[in-house]
This record gives structure tokens, C-alpha cells and sequence, in this order.
DNA sequence: TACTGACCTTGAGTGCACTCTAAGCAAGCG
DNA sequence: CGCTTGCTTAGAGTGCACTCAAGGTCAGTA
């Protein structure tokens, strides 16, 4: 997740906020404001201070994408990332908070379906007769 | 949905704010808060003022509870509540309203069971080894 | 040189859906 | 009688996740 992991990684480091914003569907100033609450390490800075985001920028906040598309909180997502940054020892912890939030997911869906039900014969209803 | 356009619906007006919290899962504040805002008819009185919700009432607010959980925001609820209020001229469009809305339930379904995919993936990652 | 557009910062503002506060009234209980 | 519980009101406050404002720098183009 992070380009200071990365052997070499100033010379990866090549998106400008634009461009990632664009990539990623988020606005720039959330960017900024992911950064900011700790949840994207800080990325590296061109020679005018702009950011310059990685190939593992991109592709942490396309895992980060999934968990918000999900529906995790982001304080959720927010003590995952730290985890991370922790270290290799919080690989169980980590894998079990996702294991956990799979279990939230597929009873949001259960849910989501059971709820349809009812709007499907509310629609049934409307095109046959009357209420 | 209205208990006034059933008739000797005073009769059938029972229960209080606490009952109705209880059963449906909203709190008396927030019931409260739907009539202010016109999702809930005003309820019946009783002779102390306070409201007597009655079988129609949990049944509207049952429905409303469908809408809610499929994650119509209450602006769309209250549009589709006020076009019941209009009157049975407005059928085909509430019908509409819950033909698109359902669409996007069902959207919203296929879209958390892709990005649970990652999920699952990234948890078979860690089942295994490294990252 | 003037302008445009993308970026920078901190801190304030927004929209949603509640959720609570404060002050007060009424009923029931020991 | 005092206490608790549950209700009443209008309006303020909360938490979340952004989203924007203001005031600035810098690179490229006419």
C-alpha cells in the first residue's frame, strides 16, 4: 500500500491529483481529505510541492473502493489501514475484520432481497387493479 | 394508508407513540418527525392529546419501513407519499417510481456482489500467505 | 504581459437522517 | 405526596462523509 515500500518507487510516482481523481471516481479533494484522516499514506511531491501518486496508490484505493462500495464506515476502513501500516503481525486481525464485514455484506443483500419482495408485489398490485 | 379515509377509524386507533416505536424500530422521536414533515397523516388524539396510531398507520409505516430499507431517501418517500395522498390518478406514476426504484435495489445488489468477490479474494489471500 | 487552469493549504460548510434538549403536563404507583 | 414513566412542543444538535471557500503558487499559452 505504501510507495515508500517500494524499492525505487519516486521514479513510479507519476499521477497527478487530476489524474487519480479521475481514475478513481473520487473528487480531489477527497483525495486530499483521505490523506489528511490517515487512510492514504502521504504520496510523493513533484518539485512544486503538487502530489504525485503511485501504481500502489491506485491500487490501494481501488481496495479501498471495494470496502466503501461495501458499505464499511470509513472509521472502519480508517483501523484497517492502520493495521496495515502496522505491520505483518495483524494479518490475522485484518483478515478476521474482513471476514467479519463479508458476514454484514451478504445480510445487507439477504435483506435488500427480502425488502424487494415486498416492492415487487406492491408493483404486481398497481398493475393489476386497485391501491 | 390515511386512518381518516377509513370509516370509524377512531375506533380502530389504538396505539401509542411508545407502541408503535416498539414495533416498528423507529424511535417516538423519529416517528414524530415523519408526521412533521408529511411521510405520517397526523395520527388520531386521544382526549389528553397524545397520538393513537391505528392498524393503517402501522401498515403505512410498515411499507415506508420497505422503502427505507431499501434505501429510498426520504425525499423520494415523501414524493411517493404525497402522490398517494393525491389520489388513484397518480397510480401509474407510483408505479413508475417503484418500478425505477427497484431497478436501482437491484443494481445496488449486483454491485455489492461484485465488490464482495474482492473481498472474498483478498480473504483467501491472507488464508494463505503473505500480504 | 495577461490569462487560464491545475494545483496547494486550512478551516468552514453541506446534506442527510435522524436525535436530542428543555420545559412542561398527565397518569399510575407506593 | 412524591416519584417515575410517557407523552407534548419547537428548535437545536449530532455524526457521517464529504465538499467547498478563500487566498495562494506555478506552468503553459496568445
Amino acid at each position: 500500500m505504501s510507495q515508500a515500500a517500494v524499492a525505487g518507487a519516486e521514479f513510479e510516482a507519476r499521477y497527478t491529483i487530476g489524474e487519480v481523481a479521475e481514475q478513481t471516481g473520487l473528487s480531489a479533494h477527497t483525495l486530499r481529505w483521505y490523506e489528511r484522516i490517515g487512510l492514504l499514506d502521504h504520496p510523493a511531491r513533484s518539485h512544486h510541492g503538487q502530489r504525485r501518486f503511485s501504481d500502489a496508490d491506485l491500487g490501494w484505493l481501488a481496495f479501498l473502493g471495494n470496502l466503501r462500495a461495501t458499505g464499511m464506515p470509513v472509521a472502519a476502513m480508517l483501523r484497517y489501514t492502520e493495521l496495515v501500516r502496522t505491520g505483518d503481525e495483524t494479518r490475522a486481525e485484518r483478515r478476521q475484520l474482513l471476514i467479519e464485514h463479508r458476514e454484514e455484506v451478504l445480510a445487507r443483500i439477504r435483506d435488500l432481497q427480502t425488502n424487494l419482495l415486498v416492492l415487487d408485489y406492491k408493483i404486481d398490485l398497481y398493475g393489476q387493479d386497485c391501491q
